[in-house]
DNA sequence: TCTAATTCTACTAATTTTATAGAATTAATT
DNA sequence: AATTAATTCTATAAAATTAGTAGAATTAGA
């Protein structure tokens, strides 16, 4: 499951993406538009500005816009951003591999097989929907 | 991800699939051979045994015992049970429905379709995965 | 200099997860 | 009937994660 974090996130993103080509919003606009808490969406912007999803810009009339194009950030992307790996365990893992502390012999694994199986087929799934795939429908 | 939970839970089944016809595990027995605190298993069982995946035998000489076809035990059994929802978010799911508390209009939510395109194809996944096709890799 | 925005650090409250403890119950064997 | 060894049940506790808040510092346009 997401986060609320996350589907927050993805909101955002699509709020963003949904406005006109140089608007600049401000946290509060999105926060009123998405129905965001505006204090937990500072955060997630910050973390989306961190992640070079959103640029942002400073004091008096400034605000966040998307910085990627909206066609390049997928689902799996933002998943990976706030939530982490998309494998079922951290052994199955690409980007966020880590060793089970109950494994003897991970090489002997059978759980393992599987979980790469449906790591590879939601991980297709997931790259398939960007903001702007979700923004058409 | 899948909760420790629901990793000790596939682990049990898949070590009691390889026990010989109407052999009985004990708990320490299971415990032992999958690396999994105790305590933590006896729960877990019960679980498995409330969801009807395994029987089990009271008393001195009893124990635990596959009681579903481990062909027809699937990933997705095993998650729902403990983890709940395949789907990303509950207003995505099948078996586990809810609304978002966030939500305005949910039929004109574009985040919810996309969710449900991932359910899709990760619950097919899932469904793919059984105890029996784990042992035999 | 004033105003209104982002940015940063720290904290808190609630929830969920991961267990553990110990008594009650069950049933086979002696 | 007593003993033994297993499941079953209820309650609790500790740790980790999540969700959200507070408030000061910084930035930049007017």
């Amino acid at each position: 499951m997401l986060s609320h974090k996350t589907k927050y996130a993805l909101k955002a993103l699509l709020y963003l993406a949904q406005q006109d080509e140089n608007h600049i919003s401000r946290t509060i606009e999105i926060a009123e538009g998405a129905n965001i808490p505006k204090k937990f969406l500072e955060q997630i912007l910050l973390d989306l500005k961190r992640g070079h999803f959103v640029g942002s810009k400073q004091g008096k009339y400034g605000g966040y816009y998307l910085l990627k194009d909206k066609e390049t950030i997928t689902l799996a992307d933002i998943h990976r951003l706030f939530d982490g790996a998309i494998a079922l365990l951290p052994c199955a893992s690409l980007n966020f591999y880590e060793r089970c502390s109950d494994c003897v012999e991970e090489s002997e694994c059978h759980l393992r097989h599987g979980l790469m199986t449906i790591r590879d087929e939601t991980l297709k799934a997931m790259q398939g929907i960007t903001i702007a795939s979700l923004v058409k429908k």
